[in-house]
DNA sequence: ATTAGCACTCGTTATTGTTGAGTGCTAACA
DNA sequence: TGTTAGCACTCAACAATAACGAGTGCTAAT
């Protein structure tokens, strides 16, 4: 069968009604809002078809259609190839140059969740690729050392080493000119065995020093990865939409956003397998979700870019009926901001 | 009227039966579960007297019985009085010593939310009159300089400084010179006008960066005490409890949990009136509660000391028909355990 | 190809009656 | 005087029933 023209005007209608109601749309809505003049009829006869070729559903007999994945897929994808439409004029968000990233990413979660009436996510930039920029051991106490990195992005990361107190502070400086010489401007990943070794050599008798603050660096990376901080708001949020907010189902999603880690699944998901390019928004409708909790619900997600090659991920969460288009165009209009504000001036940021 | 042993027998009974059940209990149940021999209708009288004394209260007429606040209050007092009783047998916890006390904390509370069934709540330990041990300005970038502090007890903060380039190597070895010699020891509220003006008359011409490190202190410090992390996990336990759980109370409930600032406002609260001493285990019923979003619950909460006189509070947080004997012999339990696991074998933390 | 008309389906809501747990009161009892 | 049995009464909860109405599919007329 064909989806012409007409059938795509009256799937397209249904949608956009559901979208508002949250109810099954029946026949006689679709003749009345539409402006084809067509009666309740012959659109029951299009619908007839178009449940036949698998856009929208009957939840039961004698109720109204509502759309299938299926159908919502199409509906998004038409919706991103019209995408010059004009720029929604979201309220001005008002990031403040703040100090502090941290601030700022959970400013912005809260700003998204409440604009939207989803649920946001946010998810702390990763230094993936980056370099070490600096590296610094400084006596604290007797028997302890105090290990700084910072990376480039100026990321910063502590490690307390307990030592023998038989180092000199000669030692130390000495450490200090070796680390920084051998490491700096290394990406994480290209410290190889023959730098190790190279440098273990030249360590002498303070070598196991040297093992340790290898160890912290791949540590601390190791343990950003696999536990990045992701910042959310507007969870409860789901209690507006009936169809989600149900005993069981609610408690689930709710604490798949207390406990985080689904979440970082699913960010880690959606970052592996992002080629869509584009301007890097991806919807998940429905059974896409890489994470089952969620598949009552709907996803769309984008990857924001800070300056120096830090990189995170945005995430609304809503039920299957979300304004996608406003979700998505919210989503341009923060990245656009989010760019202006940090891919020009010069500032640092805090651990 | 006088509430003699038999009426305090009776009401505790009551609540007892209450706590497991959830419902409202009669007249009769008391009768035949209690092991006083007394026939349903000498109960009601009793019910009758208590009710009038504020201690029971009727749901609606011809409905059994459920406790007051003033009801809890009575039953929590009574328990803590007879706090010998043989320690609860909880599981053991499984503190390993991990390297990073954040992991700790997040993994305690956890442990804590499903053991109890309630959603529990930690708090990052505080440094409050906490003694600066260490200060370091090292160049990172053409322009800026990084900042790091270390207090006692190992708390390590950061922070990126934008300079002029102008400063010399030896510049910045004299600056943290005079810083160390100067504040080195302090407690951050030590620092005070004469202090400070002497170090910017030592510093000469680099009195700016002084006092931009002062300020980046007393910002830490600020930031901390205002915004200090919060663990919490168990906060969808609250389903479990259909008195908790109808749409609205539930929703504003777990938003609570989800923005954290009203449990820092609760934890703040409960630590500026903690004076009771004894095992510093407070509980606070409905309406005693600091924070009014809350007032259908109930909060048990526990402070607890690492070794370096770092301070952090835990807390339960369930229904008022908690299970306060379980909840507190836990917390208890916890707080042994905490005191064992850190007060003994030295290490370092992670920031 | 479109539409009007009609019988039919089925979730939703309101109505009603029934049940049973629980109460308060009174009168009898030890 | 304290305890108990008995009884009429209340009221939430439940189930059964009916009425409603939004919506469908089909057929026949346009």
């Amino acid at each position: 069968m064909e989806l012409d023209g007409r059938k795509v005007t009256i799937l397209k209608a249904i949608i956009k009604t559901y979208l508002e109601t949250g109810e099954p749309v029946g026949s006689r809505t679709i003749s009345k809002y539409s402006d084809l003049k067509l009666s309740s009829a012959t659109i029951r006869n299009e619908m007839s078809d178009l449940e036949e070729m698998g856009y929208i559903i009957q939840p039961h007999t004698s109720a109204g259609r509502i759309p299938s994945d299926k159908g919502y897929r199409f509906y998004v994808d038409q919706l991103m190839e019209e995408k010059d439409q004009e720029m929604n004029q979201v309220q001005e968000l008002m990031i403040q140059r703040v100090d502090r990233l941290e601030l700022v990413l959970k400013r912005l979660v809260q700003v998204l969740a409440t604009n939207t009436n989803y649920a946001a996510l946010i998810s702390a930039p990763q230094y993936h690729q980056n370099k070490l920029k600096f590296i610094q051991l400084s006596r604290v106490d007797e028997d302890k050392l105090l290990l700084v990195l910072v990376l480039e992005g100026n990321i910063i990361k502590n490690s307390m080493l307990p030592v023998g107190s038989r180092l000199s502070e000669q030692d130390i400086l000495n450490l200090n000119i070796l680390l920084n010489s051998t490491l700096n401007g290394l990406a994480i990943d290209q410290i190889n065995l023959s730098a190790i070794s190279r440098m273990k050599e030249q360590a002498g008798i303070n070598q196991d020093i040297v093992e340790a603050v290898l160890n912290r660096i791949a540590e601390a990376v190791r343990a950003d990865a696999e536990n990045f901080p992701i910042y959310t708001s507007g969870a409860t949020n789901i209690f507006k939409y009936p169809e989600l907010s149900d005993g069981d189902k609610a408690s689930k999603l709710l604490s798949a956003f207390e406990e985080k880690e689904m979440l970082q699944e699913l960010i880690t998901d959606v970052n592996s397998q992002e080629e869509s390019a584009g301007t890097g928004i991806q919807v998940y409708i429905g059974d896409e979700m890489p994470v089952q909790t969620m598949k009552d619900c709907s996803v769309v997600t984008a990857n924001y870019v800070l300056g120096d090659g830090l990189r995170g991920t945005i995430g609304i969460i809503g039920p299957k009926r979300m304004d996608y288009d406003k979700v998505v165009s919210t989503l341009r209009n923060v990245m656009n901001q989010l760019d202006a504000a940090f891919n020009k001036p010069p500032d640092g940021g805090g651990s």
